[in-house]
RNA sequence: GCCCCCAUCGUCUAGUGGCCUAGGAUACGAGAUUCUCAGUCUCGGGACUGGGGUUCAAAUCCCCAUGGGGGUACCA
């Protein structure tokens, strides 16, 4: 059995080779998320390795990214990063080799210059194991371009499949764990390891993650980089849980787990085959889960970059009300942005009308007198706690005949500018009695002067 | 075209020959709670791509078809 063999040997390596040409995908980072996985539960090394043999279109500030994007995630490495860049004679040792061999030859090109290729042995069968997908085999007629693959290109530096191969076998990595779409790299590495008589590592080929319309996730999907979910307010917890989740499972039916618990349970024969859609509801949803589980303090601490953002007046907040308005908020956000764009009433000094809920509320028939009821009894209270709110408004609701909607809706939207909000009397008590009495004011001046 | 991978509710998945009249989650619909929203709780609709085998028995094994995806570069 492939596990048997893995446990009890040498150390489990393996390695993240992104190259850096962009910003870390949710792609990358579920491949980079199952390297990690994989390394932690069977107590082995991750090794970050950067790709960067496309002079074109590698770049440092992509480089740096995507350090970002894994360090935001939480996924540290052992050893690294190294760059492609900077092992150009590793390489070209090996295709020395391989030339000296006789096993490679030089093709020149009248465009582009001179080129090593490998020539790939005919007629044979390639095979190599894969923890996902058994052995998978491959003619070596179907491989490569006429049967050869380019080692070295004319720039001097190494293509895709020569400069990974070395890497893989110089850095002593056990286990290749990359996408689906490498699966046709893949003979061409192996032969490369054959020709240079080297131990070929395992390899477990995780299926891709799709967008909604089941072709590649891609640009035109939205929502495809890791950056992107730091920015929209996700936790880093939550699209940690969310992508372990897109092609592994525990098996029972558990979803909402801690990373040391995904670290403990993963293994690779629970990897489905499967591509996955990336289902952005669910994330929210998840995201919420999260949210509604922290402390206030831990709260503010994520969301204070989103308030500072918003130009929020966070100095003049006493603490104690910054995590009132924490608790109240945490299980109505979906997503730190969410949570800023809601609690904006209390930091901004000018209140910002909602004009629906101002027509539907504030500007009906008998709003202006409940007000002006509930204005006077703020004014009249010492101690503004729920249960005197509650008493008071529950009686003002009984003497005018109404419905306690009818009393409630014009003084949240009096408050906070809008029609939802946290309880009416939690709300009230947030904004507090000097603020609240100048607010309602102000709604009883708008009222006035629209009629 | 050729090569490779894959195939269970809209989506993520459980399921490794009998516990399946297929389970959970999300999304959706209905109801409850209620001052709005969110949350929470209850209920509901919703899937084994098709056809052949193998077997006493198939979502599970085999074959074919179909569908989807990936690759087919001096990109990675």
């Amino acid at each position: 059995m492939i596990f048997s063999m893995t446990k009890e040997n040498k150390k489990i390596r393996v390695r993240f080779a992104p190259s850096p040409t962009g910003f870390l995908t949710t792609g990358g980072a579920r491949t980079a998320l199952f390297n990690y996985l994989f390394a932690r539960h069977h107590n082995g090394k991750m090794i970050l390795r950067i790709e960067d043999t496309d002079r074109v279109r590698s770049t440092p500030e992509a480089t740096r990214m995507v350090l970002d994007s894994l360090k935001w995630l939480g996924l540290d490495w052992d050893e690294g990063p190294f760059y492609q860049s900077r092992r150009l004679d590793i390489y070209k040792k090996y295709a020395q080799k391989l030339l000296d061999e006789g096993k490679a030859f030089y093709e020149e090109d009248p465009a582009k210059g001179k080129a090593v290729v490998f020539r790939i042995k005919e007629n044979t069968k390639i095979v190599f194991k894969d923890l996902i997908h058994g052995n998978i085999s491959f003619d070596s007629d179907n491989i490569g371009r006429d049967g050869y693959v380019v080692l070295m290109k004319s720039d001097g530096f190494p293509t895709y499949n020569f400069a990974c191969a070395i890497d893989d076998s110089e850095m002593g990595i056990t286990h290749v764990i990359r996408g689906d779409d490498h699966i046709s790299n893949t003979p061409k590495q192996v032969a490369l390891y054959e020709a240079l008589g080297k131990p070929v590592p395992l390899f477990a080929h995780i299926p891709l993650i799709l967008g909604q319309d089941g072709s590649k996730l891609s640009k035109r999907h939205g929502h495809n980089y890791v950056m992107e979910y730091k920015d929209q307010g996700f936790l880093a917890e939550s699209v940690f849980n969310f992508l372990s989740l897109l092609g592994w499972a525990p098996g029972d039916d558990t979803e909402l787990m801690s990373p040391d618990e995904i670290v403990r349970r993963f293994t690779m024969e629970r990897v489905s085959h499967t591509p996955a859609k990336f289902d952005f509801a669910k994330l929210t949803w998840m995201n919420n889960q999260y949210l509604k589980k922290m402390e206030p303090a831990d709260l503010f601490a994520l969301a204070k970059p989103f308030f500072e953002k918003a130009g929020y007046d966070l100095k003049s907040v006493p603490e104690k009300e910054l995590m009132k308005l924490m608790e109240l908020y945490r299980e109505r956000a979906k997503t730190l942005s969410e949570l800023t764009e809601a609690t904006g009433f209390f930091f901004t000094p000018e209140l910002n009308y909602d004009q629906k809920s101002v027509e539907k509320f504030l500007k009906k028939d008998g709003s202006k007198e409940i007000l002006s009821a509930v204005r006077d009894g703020l004014k009249n209270m010492s101690d503004l706690n729920q249960e005197t709110l509650e008493g008071f408004l529950r009686d003002l609701t009984k003497q005018k005949n109404l419905k306690f909607k009818d009393v409630a809706q014009p003084i949240r939207v009096a408050l906070t500018g809008t029609c939802v909000s946290p309880g009416i009397f939690e709300t009230i008590e947030l904004v507090g009695k000097e603020k609240a009495i100048t607010r309602i004011e102000e709604a009883i001046k708008l009222i006035s002067n629209s009629k």
